[in-house]
Formats: C-alpha cells, sequence, structure tokens
DNA sequence: TATGAATGAGTCTTCATTCAT
DNA sequence: TATGAATGAAGACTCATTCAT
C-alpha cells in the first residue's frame, strides 16, 4: 500500500517533470509566445486537458519552472563561496558554477522572465535579487576574512558586488552567442582578471 | 516641395518617436502586459487605427524600439574604449557610460526582452552580441596597446571579455534592485577592481 | 438465484439513492456549479467512472431526482383534495402540504430547475404542469360536490385554479426569503382568505 | 458636435437593445445552454468580439436583462396597488398587471434564474424578494386603508402577503402550460375569488 | 490624414464521458 | 464491480489588425 503510494508519487513527479522539460523545449525551440498550452500537451503527447490534472494553470507550471531553477542556482554557488580553500580557488570555482549553470539553462533562461503574471514575476525578481544579495553577503565576509589574514590586498573588502556582477555579466554573455570556451577555462580567466588585475606593476 | 517633403518627414519622426514614448511610459508603469495598441493609442492621445499610418505592426515598433536602444548604447560605449587617455580612465568611463545607459532604461530594458515576434528576438539578440563583440574588440585592442607600451601587466590582453562581462552584470545587477551608489561610484569601484585585482603582493 | 438478483436491485437502488442525495447536499451547500460529476462522486466516496455504473449520464441523474421529487409532490397533495372531510379543512391541509413540501426541499428546488439538456427541462415541465393540472382537477371535483350540497357558495366552483396558484405562489414565497411562520400558521391564513374573501359583508 | 454625440448614445443603445433581444430569442428557442456568447453574436448578425465592445462579459449582459425586467414588473404593479378607486378593481388591475408581464416575458423569465455568476444570482434574488416585499407593504396599506373605512372585512389586513402569492402562483402557472384565458379573465376570476371567498353565506 | 467599430483567430480553462486496468 | 487518468469539445474572453467613413 505504502509502496502503491510512493508508485503514484513517482509517478505525479515523472508526469510533472515531463512537462517542465516539454515547456523548455518548445520555448528554446520556437519561443515563448508559441508556449501555450496546447502546443506544451503536444509536445508531452498527451491532451490539453491531461495537463491540468498535474498543474492547476499555466502559471503555476512556468513558476515552478522558475523556482526550481533558482533553487538550483543558489545551491550550487552560494556554499562555493564560503567552502574552505584558498580565495582565489574559491573564485574560480564561484564563477564556474556560475557559468555552468547559465550554460545549462541556456536559451531557457534567457526567455524566462516573461509571460508570467505580474505577481510572479515580482516574486521572482525579489527571489532573484536576494540571490544575488546572498552571493555578495558570502563574497563580503570571504574577502574580509582574506583581508585579515593577509591573503587579499587591504580594500579587496569591497569587492563583492563586482565579483557577482562579472560572474553574472559572463554568463548572460555566454548566453548570447556561441560558446567559445568550455566553462573551466573562461572561469579561469575572469578568476585571475580579479586576481590579479591589469595593472602592470 | 522639398521643404513639404523635409517637414513631412518631420511631422512623421515627431509622431512615430511620440508613440515610442508613449509605449515606453506604459511598459514602465504598468507592466508588458499593459502595451496593448489600444492602450499605446490612448496614452499618445490618437486612435488606435492611427497608429497604423506609423508603424506596421505592434512588432515594428518594439523592434525599433530596441534598435535605437541598441544603437545609442553603441555611441554611448565603443568610442570612449578606443577614446585617447589612460587605460584606466578610459576603463573607468566605459563602465560608467554602461550603468548610466541602463539606469536610464532601467525598467524599460528589464521588461523588454519578450513580447517580440520570435523573428525579432532573434535580430535583437544578434545585434546585441555584435555590439557585445565590438566592445570586446575595441577592450582587446586597447590592451594590446596598453601591454605594448607597458602601461598593463603582461597577460591583460586576454582581459576583454572579462571587462565587458563586468560591466554587464554589474549594470544588470543595477536594474534588479534599488540603485545604491551613484554611477560613478559604482564605475570607479568597479574600474579598480579589474585595474588593481584583489590579490596582495 | 432470484434472491441474488434481488439482492443486487436493492444494492443498485441504494447506491443510486446515495448519489442522489449526494447531489441534493452539493447543489444546496455549494450551488448549482458546483455540481460535477466529480464532485457528486466525491461526495459518495465514490469514484467519478464509478457513477457512471449507476446512471447513463449526469442529465440521468437530475431528470431521476426531479421525477421523483415530483411524484412525492403529488403523493403529499393530490390526495388531501379529495380526502373526506369539511371542505375549509382540506383547504387548508392542501396548502400546508404544499407550503411543507417547498419548504423542506427550499434550496434544491430553488436551484433545480435548470442545469438539464433542454429534453429534459422540456419533459420536467410537462410533468409539473399534469400535476397542477391534477391538482386543479381535484378542487374543481370537490369545489363542485361543495357547491352542490351547499357548504360552498355558487360560483366557487371556478376558483380550482386560484387556490392552486395560490399554494404555489404561497410556496415559492417562502422559497425566497427567511421563513417567517411555521407552515400551519400560514397555510390557515391563506386557507382563511379564500374560504371568507376580502368584502365586508 | 452635442447631436453626432446623442447619435453616438442612440447607436450605441440600438446596439445593446439587439444584443438583448438576441439573448431573448436564443433563450426561448434553444434553451439556456445555447446562449453562448458565439450564438448570440451570430444571432444579432455581428462576431464575438463584437458583442464585448457592448457588454464587459456575459454576467453583465443577462444581469442588466434581469435588471431591467424586474424594473418593469415594478413600476407595472406597485404603483396600481395605491391607485385610487375601489379596492376590488384595484385588485383586479394588479393581479392582471402580474399575469401581463409573466405572458409577455413568458419564456425567458422561466428560464433566466439561471446561468448568472453566483453573485449575480444573489442580487437577483434579493432584488426580487423586495420587489414582492412593496407589493405587499401597499396592499398591507390599502387593505387596513379599506378596513377603516368599512369597504374590507375586519381582518382582511392580513391578507396582503395572500394577494401578492396568488397573483405570482397564477403567473407562473400560466408560464407552464399553454395560455387558455386573456389575462383579463384570468384575472377577474382571481380578484372574485379574493374578494368574496368560498364560503357560502 | 485620422478614426474607431468590427473582426476572428487564438488563449486559457472546465468538465462530462470513456476505457484500460 | 470499481477506478481515476486521460480525453477533447466547448466556452469566455483578448487583442492585433483591417477598413469604411
Amino acid at each position: 500500500m505504502a509502496a502503491r503510494r510512493i508508485n503514484e508519487n513517482l509517478w505525479e513527479a515523472h508526469k510533472r517533470q515531463s512537462i517542465q522539460d516539454a515547456v523548455v523545449r518548445v520555448m528554446c525551440r520556437e519561443g515563448v509566445s508559441a508556449v501555450t498550452m496546447e502546443r506544451v500537451a503536444q509536445e508531452v503527447g498527451i491532451a490539453k486537458g491531461t495537463v491540468y490534472l498535474y498543474y492547476r494553470s499555466k502559471d503555476e507550471i512556468l513558476r515552478q519552472l522558475l523556482d526550481l531553477d533558482l533553487a538550483e542556482l543558489r545551491d550550487e554557488t552560494v556554499p562555493a563561496i564560503a567552502a574552505p580553500g584558498e580565495l582565489d580557488a574559491r573564485l574560480r570555482r564561484y564563477v564556474s558554477a556560475m557559468l555552468a549553470f547559465f550554460d545549462r539553462k541556456r536559451e531557457f533562461i534567457d526567455h524566462c522572465q516573461l509571460e508570467l503574471s505580474p505577481d510572479a514575476r515580482k516574486q521572482i525578481r525579489v527571489t532573484l535579487s536576494q540571490l544575488y544579495r546572498e552571493q555578495m553577503d558570502a563574497w563580503d565576509a570571504a574577502l574580509r576574512e582574506a583581508v585579515a589574514d593577509g591573503s587579499a590586498a587591504p580594500g579587496a573588502s569591497g569587492a563583492a558586488a563586482g565579483i557577482v556582477s562579472l560572474a553574472r555579466g559572463l554568463a548572460l554573455q555566454r548566453l548570447a552567442g556561441p560558446v567559445n570556451e568550455p566553462v573551466d577555462v573562461a572561469a579561469a580567466s575572469a578568476s585571475e582578471l580579479i586576481w590579479k588585475g591589469l595593472a602592470a606593476r
């Protein structure tokens, strides 16, 4: 009986997942405006009405899609900043995580800030904003510590915003065009830029 | 006759401008979904049908809107990179221009990557991508030159992508939340971050 | 074998009854639009598909519901008219029965004239119409008899339609607002109105 | 200019009227469930979207339809009760007005208590209830006066509810089946029933 | 040139009914 | 006999676009 219940949940989760996937596929291939309930159902291979057995509304689908992605992004970045290890290594890993995430979500993220109800949009924006704030706070703490123990230059502690911005900008950059470099390489050069600076000494 | 023609063109340009302005106003105040032809016409103070005398379609309006903005962004950033002067000053001016632009367009840009036809979206993306490529090329040239004359560290020449990304990420960062610092200050710290790096020496 | 058959029939009748009851409960508590097959099944505690083992369609359920109620109304009113006893007492009992029925069905009847297929509606209308015709016929007979034996005024024999109408209107009146008087009292004053008339003598 | 404005209003009123008429026609001929926006538009001979230029929603159409009818019913009945003249004549005229109204609206009214949003239904019910209350109050006053000047029997003053109920029941009676008698005749016998009573004297 | 009434394709959503298990 | 996931027809409503005036 319990097994039965678990299987049902698994099945439902699987169905929800396939709907989410279909949304992403349609969005990427055909653009946001193609994401209609009809088209999504067709993509999954089910009837329009069936989608409503798994989601109450179109809005709920998109909302969950973003929620899950934002949670994923948080889990992959914030802990990396506070992790033990040398600061420059952490910097590299953080930028790496950012780039990898955006590479993975590519076109979806690029499209997805829209077609949500105004409420949902506001919520997403708040969440995203909190997330970057968390990253900045983590960097702020990490930098202060590094300055204190001498591994970073005095004054470095103000750079948190810059680091997060660089990672974010780099990620968006990669979304726009064809990806030229592997994540690791891009992350390494960005980290080095920040770490060493341009100036000749 | 020629004067007549010129006046007509002036008049038409003026009308098109007021339509563009109306779109931006509505978008910022009421959100993307409020941007209907009806609402736009009402905002301009003309009839719905009249809008179609100046633009073939809604899509054309949005497309032009973005085109103009992108051109503006290009004019304000690319020349700044190649301008004469010290490299760090140019870096600061470049970042400054980026931030100022996004600050100015704030809510509009934030909303506007959508509601376009798939074609228009693709075009915008290409244009934007070209623009950032131009910025990167300009930085690449500037950096090589600086390395050659010793004002930048050897190796700095690979940092073009990072600089552009940082500026872009910083700009988006400012779009998300309330703006805390003036453009100048933010640009100065970002530039310094890149210029000096974090590492203690 | 026969017993088996009887049991099955009993079981089926029981199931059908519980479905009918569920419909009434949902209709009264949540309004007509809440009466979906899903909601009804849930109220009975069975699956949606199971309902279709007992009724061919939603329409059939509602049709039977009304049929049963109309039969009930008939059984409670028509015999009362022809029953032995003084005419004014019978009048009072008739009106009483009408009011009691509508009081009992209250919200149900009030809602139930709809959501039926056009066919079903027509049928119900015919049946209801027949019922009131029966009541009128019964009153007509009763009145003629009373006139003949001198207990009613000559001319009273044309009043059948009026009596039935008054009872019906009174019943609907009570459906509309909060019920102020007990059935007996309301029936007594209505009967007296008809029996004695308004005119000063 | 003013004329222009007036013409526009006339035109709009005319359009709204033709929509209302179409709704009634469809409702009567094909039943409530046939009243879809599509069908209504088709009946008027316009496009679906055009209906929405004149009414915000389906609900608004039905609501207005009922509002107008209820106002009409009120205007035709309440004043008749308080009008000068003999009480029995006023009784006859009142019943007459009720019957005439329901005859006129026939099938429409019979169908129309539904398909409204719960809110609208509640409002209609309240309004209708108030209307009958007004009729009862008017009768109450009229009866007291008549008792005071001796033209009605003492005790008649309690009959207001009965009169209104009789008229209402009679009206519904006529809705149900084919109409056998002219309004006048039916009203006359109902009035006489109430006025003289059944009892032999 | 300007209007705005009219259009109808397209969207989300509901729910009676079916059918494989 | 019972289930409930799946279906898809149908309905309300929106809005870019057209066109007669």
